[in-house]
DNA sequence: AATGAATGAGCTTTCATTCAT
DNA sequence: GATGAATGAAAGCTCATTCAT
């Protein structure tokens, strides 16, 4: 499945990276053809790798689901069960703003991942649920709060940052809102990450 | 400018409560041609009522908005400044719930409004911002809010509620935490309405 | 075939006059639509009238080429046939020049009128030929002059006028080489009017 | 900006030559959709090309244009101006006559280039002008034609010619009036060409 | 008789995808 | 394996013409 020849593989990474870049400017509505032109490419190129337009996005995505569920995953183990559900939380928001491919991915998960081949998004949302449950079983988020809705409010947080272009700061307070909502009792803030 | 006959009137209307619809499912990417069929008339009749995709959009959006900040407006003057803005809050995106072109529309207020001929928008979020700071005042939202995050907030758990097709309970957990991050103190929440 | 009520005959007379204008300026791709609002008629009203749109072109031109056979007729018999043919000839490009529509249908008259119910045209490059031949009888135009040559000038140099929009002086300028040209000898200029 | 292939030099090449045709028959109305099915080609090939109709009407006249405007230089040094200038005037009439687009074009060179990226048009007007300056410097042209007017009757002749179908020998007629009407004299039109 | 709403065909243009080189 | 030319199915919009009031 992996190309042999160098110039190939070498194409093929291109193709990736700049797809990503440009659905992340214009999100799933950005053209192929531009994809192609900006990896300096033929268009033809870009479909020999990837057949469909939704084939190039989704190899968009899981190159980052993939990498965001190994972070993830890394961070289950962590000592500080709530500091790492929070930053964790956090991270993704900072990583979809400006992505809109990613977080319109983000929402796949909800539901419809329909026919899609991969399951990405979900294994996305399971890390993330791992990371919620070790958070509230150490006393640092709200034993109440369900994944359904914590991950709507992470796919909300991030959709607003990407679609309404929100700087850092106001990002930030945004989520300091959040985060507060998601504390349990007054101890517990001091669990999560101050700083971007 | 209302047509007068009463079969016109009847089409327009017709054409705006489909458009609506169509539109709230698709958002502004989907087709007029699919509002026409739907409504059952002849693409130039929607094009003669509403002489452009846009036009069509903004009679939608201006529909709904308009209604909302009438409301806004009526709750201005609440006795319980706090219940005012939550329920407020609420109420706008149960309101944009499956409707992606009103928070589409949320969105542009934040900032892109350009050229738009009304600016529905971003009365909207003025008027939000008037309960915000009622509420603010009558300690039932913390003071160090600012419009500009609660905004984004509004707008990210309505995209939520309407891409990721949230259903009541969900939604009302979501903003339940959020409203928690945004109340003042542990007295503050009596304040919130409790139900949907 | 006539209406007989008085609304309608003065409709009738409104559309025409507007259509007149409206066709002169645009040309025949001026839109029925914009008859109708100038006319302060429904569009409806002017299909009534003229069932086609063609219809409603040629009872302009009708009316146009019936006016100027008259003319034609009248100058027939002139003392001057030299005059008669040169002023004519300026008449008609002076009324043609910025009336499109008629500079059009003069055309038609070459040849192509084809499934035409009427034939003004032809009657019209007719009583031109009579006035051109009296003036060649006279000596005023040079005998080897056919009608379908002088036709083609006066429809060049009035398709000239009213497509480069050649103000009065360029226009007569103009016409004063065409003149040249077609006069006879160096006494015929004489009998040529000089100013418009 | 050439294509490299060779097949699609020759849609191109089929194109730009379909274009020329169906827009000399109807003018700039005409439509795409002709063009690409009378080429034999998708729609989108015609796009591909020209990526606008204007940009195909103009690829078709500045193709006209740059030639003539080459005769015209070649022209301008001529020992015999009377000769050069009567002969590229008939030179530009037949080469007019049945393309309307060519002679719309002509028109727009008489005022509204507007913000046309070339300027073929005026700068054909502009050789057209050199050789009637130097026809009139010879004695071959009345030294009181002013380009004005004398491009004004080109304009003419070359509608008169297209619109109505003129052959040959009704356009040396026509022509021949013109040119005895620009003639200096009696004298000079021995340096005119007798034949087409 | 007059109105203006409704219609459908047609136009220009874009884009994901396929094919020949 | 790479290229870019070709494609056809939309989409937004216009306009002559017909229909119901």
């Amino acid at each position: 499945m992996e190309p042999t020849r160098a110039d190939a593989r070498g194409n093929r990474a291109r193709i990736l990276e700049v797809a990503e870049e440009v659905f992340g400017r214009g999100g799933s509505a950005a053209s192929t053809e531009e994809v192609a032109r900006l990896a300096g490419v033929g268009i033809a190129t870009v479909f020999r790798h990837y057949p469909t337009k939704r084939a190039l996005l989704e190899a968009v995505l899981v190159k980052h689901f993939d990498r965001l569920c190994g972070q993830a995953d890394d961070l289950a183990g962590s000592a500080d069960p709530g500091r790492a559900f929070f930053g964790f939380f956090r991270h993704l928001v900072d990583d979809a703003a400006g992505k809109l491919a990613i977080i319109e991915a983000f929402t796949d998960a909800g539901g419809d991942a329909r026919d899609k081949a991969d399951h990405r998004p979900l294994d996305l949302r399971a890390a993330f649920g791992v990371l919620l449950a070790r958070a509230q079983e150490a006393g640092a988020v709200r034993a109440d709060a369900r994944l359904e809705e914590v991950y709507a409010l992470l796919v909300g947080v991030s959709r607003a940052a990407a679609h309404l272009h929100l700087d850092e700061q106001v990002r930030a307070r945004a989520l300091g809102i959040v985060f507060d909502g998601l504390a349990c009792g007054e101890g517990a803030e001091k669990s999560r990450p101050e700083d971007a």
